[in-house]
DNA sequence: AGCGACGGTAAGGAGTAACTTACGGTAAGT
DNA sequence: ACTTACCGTAAGTTACTCCTTACCGTCGCT
């Protein structure tokens, strides 16, 4: 568990975030862009966006006088990892002993 | 999103819940020995077995008066695959761009 | 039946998180 | 230079989370 996945579990649990997080990973878009869209003001909207870069989740860039953000892609990859290395730690183990779990979610994509 | 994922999203945010979970998952415990363990009482050891249950990630079986918890895969499983519905539909498109994100992690496990 | 171990629940308090309004600061247009 | 648009930060309030102590129920043993 770095200190990084943390922050992004934190940063997730919140439904308003999930939301700026999820509208800006299918699509860059500005502050004020964001915050038309939701039921919450543009300040709090600013605020999530800082926890979100904070935990590597989206990053910004200037344009103008806008603030456009963009989904970065480290974030996910860290908590993606903590999944895969728990997985492989002990829910094999406990497959072993249900012996089913482990064939239920086998997918391959990627 | 479904909504059980919500719930494993915020009962993992807890760090205290997290090292509850993560030892639940190394090995099945009581709730007296996890409290024992963790410097905090045995209610709120109880409380954060609780929400953990209700997210699918342990359950509990009875042994006399103990109550044994275990991992349950369930929550994992669900948090896993909002991960990889969301790793193929926003970061394909961004690794596209990016031109390197999706080599990073790619790792034949499972 | 009585006793002791074990654990879930209730109630209350301290800390924190999420939101609001107000303000300041920067970049582009006229 | 003035105005407008856009955004981050500060300050304050409300609501919720996490923890504690106190209490009650259940199971097993003698």
């Amino acid at each position: 568990m770095t200190d990084q996945t943390a922050l992004v579990l934190a940063a997730l649990a919140d439904p308003t975030r999930r939301e700026i997080f999820e509208r800006v990973a299918s699509r860059s878009r500005a502050v004020g862009e964001l915050a038309s869209e939701l039921p919450v003001s543009r300040p709090a909207v600013s605020q999530h966006l800082r926890v979100l870069a904070e935990a590597g989740l989206v990053t910004a860039r200037a344009d103008g006088t806008r603030r456009v953000y963009e989904l970065d892609p480290q974030g996910l990859a860290g908590l993606r990892d903590y999944l895969d290395g728990f997985w492989s730690r002990s829910l094999a183990a406990f497959a072993k002993a249900a012996g089913r779990a482990s064939t239920i979610h086998d997918k391959e994509q990627r």
